[in-house]
This record gives structure tokens, C-alpha cells and sequence, in this order.
DNA sequence: CGCGACGTTGAAGCGCCTCAACCACGGTGG
DNA sequence: CCACCGTGGTTGAGGCGCTTCAACGTCGCG
């Protein structure tokens, strides 16, 4: 069944080479040659869960999120994509999610056919692809870990964490952390009810762990208390 | 940030070939002649969270949990591993999770380097890990799905239906399933208490759903409602 | 101005967690 | 052989936190 870490493979180390280093600025280039811009408005799908998965996306400016739909309506935020990252690959069939845009998107549209070509002639992109698919194994069983916790607060303080290292000034101090999606794609992602994520961050900022610049934009205010967040069993 | 289903990635078409339906029978026959057989007693840690990641694991016989530690001595569950998956692939530096035996286990032990080497010759095995890779991110997943559910109930049935895979006699009728694992571990599996599991398994035999045969063993007495509880909204 | 989407706040109820006790089983040692 | 103990599983009682349902506030837009 469930494979989990079994993806922490040791394999890159030398499949990957040297080059796993590199920022993707290259892969972009490489793709970009072999594939088309386009452009999509807030809340349109890039692709649907189900259908034939003939397309890959490079995301190259905006925030999509990756979501599957439940029987009763509900949606399941697996994650948020941003520049940089890849949709669609490694289907077989049809895309195991649905993909939307969360803010207006610009995304590189590749044939699968064209992509698997080029990477059969580049080791070198395809070392980072596969660097890529590991990191994303870790996001996941990350989430796993968030969902585990018992407690609605520490599920929105790790979510914040992840977001960190998207907010352009990295490491600036007060630290604001810039969140491009609506709290119910939060309560999607965390498991929890919208009314819960309010009022969670509302209590953040009550006790001044944070403090809520905009409903899309918070500040961390006490970045000991925060991070004690993080590591507490509890 | 985490990238879920990006994983769904459409690469492995003709990436892998033809050759990705192959059972794994030829993997094991390649990894073998490069490495060694150990056997582990039921409680056995193959290795552990944080530790150099030299080796890799392949599972010949036995059952494996794989788990993160969490500060307050709590263990989360990231998946189980069963005969013909691999182990402590794609760590870079230090293991991402530790890997226990819940069984007698037989497993090859491998060092990285040489599969490196390995699959830097033989394009094929090399599609057969990526093949795993992503069957891995597909599962995890699911796992986050099943977490997501609000109610116990459901998130034991949908751990038993992924188990169901892994009986001796598939789609038997009346269908049978082994339960390797303790309830503590189902319970950090499902994030749920040990005696919430305990008692749900107790309900859904109460109301006719499966009976527990030992409590290792339980065997789905109505097919129609088990069923239909994996589809219902909740 | 009025409408709708989104976010917040309040009140009530249920489900899961916690703490505690009990039971079944296997291993150990007297 | 059986008393003893430790582990794993089950059952009960009580409390807290999240969900649900409902209402209200706010902002952007027609």
C-alpha cells in the first residue's frame, strides 16, 4: 500500500549529479523553448482532475492551487504551486487533481510527447525533474504531518511556516508572509472549517504571535512564541 | 511552497517506456546481485530519521511502518511498506523518516553509490524507480485525503481499503484482510487516538459492516456499505 | 444603493481525546 | 504448574475543541 518515505530513495545523490544545485532558471529556459505561454484569470482551471492528462504546466508567474473534489461538493487542497513548479507530470491516464488559478497565472503548456522526448536527451533536466518529484514527496508526507496534529492553531502556524519561504524578502524582519488564498482554500488545505481558520488566526493575533495586515498579508509579531509553536509536542 | 500533485506529472508515458507494466520481479533480480540480504526481527529500526543516508532498502518479505518522530515522543505513521517496495530512496544528507519492522523482515540492503551506478547503466530500472516514485506521491495523497475525513470511521475505512490490496488472495469472497500493524500504529496512522480506532472497529462490526476475526484479521462481511462508505460525502 | 463574495463572530451540539479501569494473552520465574 | 507482570486491546465517563448553523460586517462592483 501507501509507500510513503520510501520516496526518500537515495538515488540522486549521483543520478542527479552536481548539477542539482542549479536554480531552475535553466529548466525554464529548456521548456519554454519547446512550449507556449499562456495566460489565466484568477479562479479559471488549468486542468481537471480525470481528464487526459496530454498537458504539463510550468508555472511561471502567479499561484495555482492543486485540489481534488469529494463526493459532497468538497474540495481537498493538496497544495499550492508556485513559480517555478510543475503540474500535470508523472500522470498516467487521467490527472489524479484539478488545478486552478488562485491569483492571475502565466504558465508554459507543454505536450507530455515533447517534454519525455526532450528529457530523454537531457540527463541534466532530467536530474532536476526527478530532484523536483522527491521534494514534493517530502511537501507531502509534511502535510501528512500538519494534519496529524490535534490542535486547529499548530495546523495554521505550519502552514504559515511553509508560506515563509515564498514571501519575496526572505528572512526580513518584522517577517510578513503574503497569503495569496482565500481562508477556505486554507480550511481546505488544513482539514479545519473556514469559522475555525478565522478565528485561529484571530487568536494569533490576540495572544501577539501575529498580526493581521490584511486578511491576505500577516506579520509575524513574536517569532519566539512562533516558532515555539512549531516545535511544541503540543 | 509544497507541491502536491505536481507529482502528476506527465513524464513517465514514454519516459518509462513499455516497460513500466513489468512487475517488479526484475528489479529485484538487478538490485540483489548488488547487495545483501539482512533479516530483522519484528520491532527493528532498518535505520533512522536524521541519520546518514547511505543505504537503500528494498523489502523482500515482511512488513515495514515508516514513521517521523514528533518532539513530545509521538510517532506519526507515514505509510507501510510491503514486499517489492524500496526504502530510503532520494535522501539527501539525512533520512527524511525511520523505518521499522512491524514483521519478520527480510530486506536488501544496498549502498547508494552502487545503485547510482546501477541505474546510470540500466535506463529501465531506472524507469521503474521513477514509476515507484510517483505510484508513492499518488499515495501519500491518499493519505492526505483519508486525514482530512472528520469523521474516525471513515478514516479506518479507507486504511482498510488500501490494505485490502495487499491480501494473499485478492477479491476473495468473503474478502479477508491482514492487519500487520498494532492499533497504536493505525492510530498514528489515521492521527487518531488508539482508543477511537478500537472503538470503531468495534462499530463497524456491530453494525455488520466487517467482522473481526482476531484483531489482526478482519474480513469485510458487506461489501455494499463498505463501499459505499469510501464514496459518501461523509 | 443593493447585491454577492468573503471574512468574522456568536451559540449550541457532537465527536474525539483524555484519564482510568479492565481484560486477554504470552513470557518469565519461583 | 501457576502466580506474576508487561503489552496490547477494549470499554467507560467526562471535558474540551471543533463543527454546524446562523447572523452580521466589510469590501468591491454593477
Amino acid at each position: 500500500m501507501y509507500k510513503g518515505v520510501e520516496c526518500e530513495w537515495g538515488l540522486n545523490h549521483g543520478l542527479i549529479g552536481s548539477s542539482n544545485l542549479l536554480p531552475g532558471i535553466a529548466v525554464r529556459g529548456k521548456l519554454a523553448a519547446i512550449g507556449s505561454i499562456r495566460h489565466h484569470r484568477e479562479g479559471d482551471g488549468l486542468f481537471h482532475e480525470g481528464s487526459e492528462a496530454s498537458c504539463i504546466l510550468y508555472i511561471d508567474s502567479g499561484v495555482v492551487k492543486v485540489i481534488n473534489s469529494l463526493p459532497g461538493g468538497k474540495e481537498i487542497v493538496q497544495g499550492f504551486l508556485f513559480p517555478g513548479d510543475l503540474a500535470g507530470f508523472g500522470e498516467y491516464g487521467g490527472y489524479a487533481a484539478t488545478v486552478k488559478a488562485i491569483t492571475p497565472v502565466a504558465a508554459v503548456h507543454l505536450r507530455a510527447a515533447a517534454v519525455e522526448a526532450l528529457l530523454r536527451s537531457d540527463p541534466d533536466l532530467q536530474s532536476q525533474i526527478f530532484f523536483k518529484l522527491c521534494q514534493n514527496l517530502r511537501l507531502a508526507q509534511q502535510h501528512v504531518v500538519s494534519l496529524v496534529q490535534p490542535s486547529a492553531k499548530k495546523r495554521i502556524v505550519m502552514l504559515l511556516n511553509l508560506l515563509r519561504i515564498h514571501s519575496q524578502f526572505p528572512r526580513q524582519s518584522p517577517e510578513q508572509i503574503h497569503l495569496p488564498m482565500s481562508r477556505t482554500d486554507i480550511a481546505d488545505y488544513t482539514g479545519l472549517a473556514v469559522e475555525t481558520v478565522s478565528r485561529n488566526f484571530q487568536r494569533l493575533q490576540r495572544e501577539g504571535t501575529i498580526r493581521l495586515i490584511t486578511s491576505h498579508c500577516v506579520e509575524i509579531t513574536d517569532e519566539r512564541v512562533f516558532e515555539s509553536l512549531l516545535r511544541t509536542e503540543d
